[in-house]
DNA sequence: AAATATTTAATGTAAAACATTAAAAACTAA
DNA sequence: TTAGTTTTTAATGTTTTACATTAAATATTT
């Protein structure tokens, strides 16, 4: 699935854990693991949203369209 | 609810209807309609991953954070 | 090794994406 | 303004799944 979720990034630039992140969006850390290692299919725009905001970031920040590289033989 | 979701300009750039996004999405076309108007509160990733590759763009080309402006009196 | 942080697993529930049908409203053009 | 086309709104239903919870397994750090 090319939509890749990258939290680590903006992570380390905040110098935050994981499980403050998820204390602050008000989820269970185990979630915000499923959501970093992309075995999450969605995201709800209000989750989405208090990460950006606790990250001070933009959904780009944290979201990437990767096409898959059907190239390399 | 501070997660924006603009498909009037990527839409635009590549001169396409809504009507035909949703076919090529493969969802209804009332549903990007909702999607446009802000009436969704999530996305899938394979959606999102469609309309990325449907209008060759990133995820943060469409989706923005806009903190809610709680300054003014 | 012990303490702490992160990930994996398994199961359950509530929320909601998206479908479908139908109609209304907005554009566009004649 | 009438007809054609696109977009939006509405109402209802189904299926997917985000996120919760409990528990355990791995990292990671000290």
């Amino acid at each position: 699935m090319p939509i890749i979720v990258n939290l680590d990034v903006m992570l380390a630039k905040r110098k935050m854990r994981s499980r403050d992140l998820a204390a602050q969006i008000g989820i269970a850390e185990q979630n915000v693991s499923l959501l970093k290692s992309g075995k999450v299919k969605g995201v709800r725009f209000d989750t989405l949203e208090k990460i950006c905001e606790i990250l001070q970031c933009q959904p780009g920040d944290i979201l990437e369209y990767r096409p898959d590289d059907t190239t390399t033989p």
